[in-house]
DNA sequence: TGCCTTGTTTGCGCCAGCGCAAAGACAAGG
DNA sequence: CCTTGTCTTTGCGCTGGCGCAAACAAGGCA
């Protein structure tokens, strides 16, 4: 595999291109355009008219949306081998929400030209995008549900399981959420305040059910979480 | 026209059938299964199987999503010509939500082989669906970040006005919300309770914003809604 | 090493919104 | 016309969660 390939492994795992082979692969990583955006920077803004589509490679995204006044919230984090904006793209839109790098993340970007003939040489494509689109349809709408009928402690709870399974790792007393999360990040995921979730997390870590630190959580009893979650 | 078609104009509007001509329309309805189903009743149950997806042709069908404690919340109303359950059809998954009328609706059904074939005939009806799939991942999301940083008479209004928009007609002192709405409805719509609502549209009807019935909405100074709702 | 910035905790008071309960209003059907 | 069931209103008390304020902790950088 030649060199430029080599670090492009996530982009074997994603969904997107799942099907390709090796040939078709490469021409695809060929078309896109890498690049590597710094820490807390942005990569598009909501409301900016959508030019292009990004793969993760390394790292993650964060989609932000604003309403009026300015509150923000957290739509979703977006990992490596992970799609976004592929939807405004298409539909030559503006992007709906924001996306902004937390650490250092290297990503491959598309335009609009590139993606439509790609989708258009290679079907698989785009019947893989409306499978992706159709996931987070249904992540969206059961956080909706349990936005409007749960109690802002289970909704927690069910926040760190969601990012613990999308990002989490093994280590040493528990699973590690790899992702740098300050209570603030928590209340703006799951729609409450920043001194609710440090409250609530006081709570858990005397019961032993995780153990945090500044922006970096870990779950060590992930199934008194799900317990409680549903409970 | 045929006489079989002529009571199916709502197709006509349809934004899934768009760019196709007549020939190819009429194929298309054809396909289908015609289907009336009667006052309160279901036609999908959220966890079943996903085997067809359906186009109102009269009156709407509720879209409903239930948590593990039996709450219910109202994901969206589906109007004539509105499509409904391609997503999961397509996906071969799970009806993530349930279906089911007020009043007595008729609406055409194509089951999953169908829709493929179709897909694959008219490349135009995929094209379709994925604008329609996005503009219904915007309205999730835009909802979500309401329920997460409006209070909930900003979002009352707001659930108003949606609805009067896709659902309003002209009437003597407004604009008439035609579904028939209970405080209950509202309250599983916005995400609050049904003695919150009540109160709310009290307060506005002495203000002289809504006027309203038993199940029944006017919005007599909507300027003075969509004003409340972003201030 | 010590300063400075950014994140976290916790006490305290407050209020938006919940939810019971009970009474009133409306529609349908005998 | 009365009955029955459903929908709506409103008083009342309560509490979950908000949000200020102030102290504390943890890095980052000079």
């Amino acid at each position: 595999m030649p060199r430029h390939l080599s670090s492009l492994n996530a982009l074997q795992k994603s969904d997107v291109f799942k099907g390709m082979n090796e040939q078709q692969y490469e021409d695809v990583i060929r078309r896109g355009h890498r690049k590597t955006v710094g820490k807390d920077s942005v990569l598009f803004h909501q409301g900016d008219p959508a030019t292009h589509c990004y793969l993760v490679n390394r790292n993650r995204l964060k989609l932000t949306k604003l309403n009026e006044q300015g509150k923000e919230v957290i739509i979703r984090y977006i990992g490596a081998g992970e799609l976004t904006a592929a939807a405004a793209v298409i539909k030559d839109g503006l992007y709906p929400v924001t996306a902004s790098s937390i650490d250092e993340t290297e990503v491959v970007a598309w335009d609009k030209i590139t993606m439509m003939e790609m989708m258009h040489h290679f079907p698989a494509i785009a019947i893989n995008l409306l499978g992706i689109i159709l996931a987070r349809i249904d992540d969206v709408q059961q956080r909706y549900l349990e936005v409007c009928t749960e109690q802002v402690d289970q909704r927690i709870a069910r926040s760190l399981l969601r990012l613990m399974r999308s990002a989490g790792s093994k280590s040493q007393n528990g699973i590690l959420i790899e992702i740098p999360l300050s209570r603030q990040n928590i209340a703006d995921y799951t729609g409450t305040t920043l001194y609710t979730v440090s409250r609530t997390l006081s709570a858990w870590e005397k019961k032993g059910w995780i153990q945090s630190g500044r922006e970096r959580i870990v779950v060590t009893d992930p199934h008194a979480l799900v317990a409680f979650a549903e409970g």
